[in-house]
DNA sequence: TCAAAAGTGTTTCGGATACACCCATGC
DNA sequence: GCATGGGTGTATCCGAAACACTTTTGA
């Protein structure tokens, strides 16, 4: 009923950020440095200090950790289990992050695709199969994809993300009356070149999150 | 990255209990003892032990502050604010509950309709506003109704709970038809007889809950 | 006999799905 | 000239929504 004291658990953040790489979903990845799992990946997160927002918490390790800053982040669920640190006991708040992908990272950081994680820290498995589970819903009724995707890209690109994300191809002639429709988008200048036929280019509208009813 | 010190915050736990009364949703209040909200209403819940998961912590603080126990629960947000208990530092985890209406309740615990609550200690208020989204959202894809009605009913019954969580009236005759052909109900014996013509009593099949498609 | 809730079918509309062909480019 | 993705239109199906009258009971 008043403020900490010594037998507290210790509250922590722990951060599952994905991107679409190559097709798949990816997840960021940290090599554990001290303690029971050195050696082990992980999901960036620790500590949180005394004076600071469990969302800002996320954001500085984050930062710290993986160089990675000013995304979309959003609280996913709170893991609590007493054994889930053999360190002790160990309350940790779960945060979901999107970004677009970018170049190459730090040392003992990584992405690596989501279907196929390495053996993880704590009970980060979990953190990661609540996220997945998370951003497969979410897709369906926000327009989070902007956040995975850089300021212009094709209507091809569009349905990567979804198709990476759900697991499965769409009908492309669907996808664009149905995407189209929404209003969400506008064209951006320029067309994309590639080996072939050039592609439209389009932004969104608006960058930022939104509830919608899409697929 | 070890165990818990005197710095950290302490860990609570909040719960979030909704049920459906007099075509009305309703929540469940108690009245603050001490500090500096005494005498307000807040949610039922308080400090997690050491040894026990953040379920069990809200499972037995609801049962000890208002007697209400078995009932479904599920994780709903964590609140971390630095300044949201004037006491000191407090993460709470809170929680979101549904159960069958039953009979009047002990001193200072209250049934009030959500829809008009008194003024709340710490974030209660936004911590009830949050609830009364995931409850609306989730009625539109699973079956968590059940929770709320007894264990046969009619389906005016049912449909009244719809009407109550949704805050607006459904066509009676698409209502039935969407609901029966969902098969998740069964022919109960007996009937319901009131002042007027008597109805068909039905049960759920399953009473766990489940993923489906409604409305 | 009246008030009040129970019970029942049909029509309409819109969104989702399925599906095939031509186009523009780089190599 | 060919391989590759870009771009477009139509027919069908299914579920959602709108909508009115008869039935049964207790008072």
């Amino acid at each position: 009923v008043s403020a900490a004291d010594a037998g507290d658990p210790a509250v922590a953040v722990d951060v599952a950020v994905f991107t679409v790489h190559a097709r798949a979903l990816q997840t960021l990845l940290v090599r554990v440095q001290r303690g029971a799992f050195a050696g082990r990946w992980a999901l960036p997160g620790g500590r949180v200090q005394a004076d600071e927002t469990l969302e800002r918490a996320a954001r500085r390790l984050l930062a710290v950790q993986t160089g990675v800053r000013g995304i979309y982040l959003e609280q996913l669920y709170t893991f609590g289990h007493p054994e889930r640190d053999p360190h002790g006991r160990v309350v940790s708040v779960a945060y979901f992050a999107l970004i677009a992908h970018r170049g190459p990272t730090p040392a003992d950081v990584a992405w690596c695709p989501a279907a196929r994680l390495p053996p993880l820290a704590y009970d980060h498995r979990a953190v990661v199969r609540t996220a997945l589970a998370r951003l497969r819903a979410k897709l369906g009724y926000t327009n989070l994809v902007y956040t995975l995707l850089p300021p212009s890209f094709t209507l091809g690109e569009l349905q990567e993300m979804y198709e990476a994300i759900r697991g499965r191809r769409l009908d492309r002639r669907n996808f664009r009356k149905k995407i189209l429709s929404l209003g969400l988008l506008v064209r951006a200048a320029g067309v994309r070149r590639g080996p072939h036929r050039p592609a439209a280019l389009y932004a969104f509208r608006r960058r930022r999150p939104m509830m919608i009813d899409i697929l």
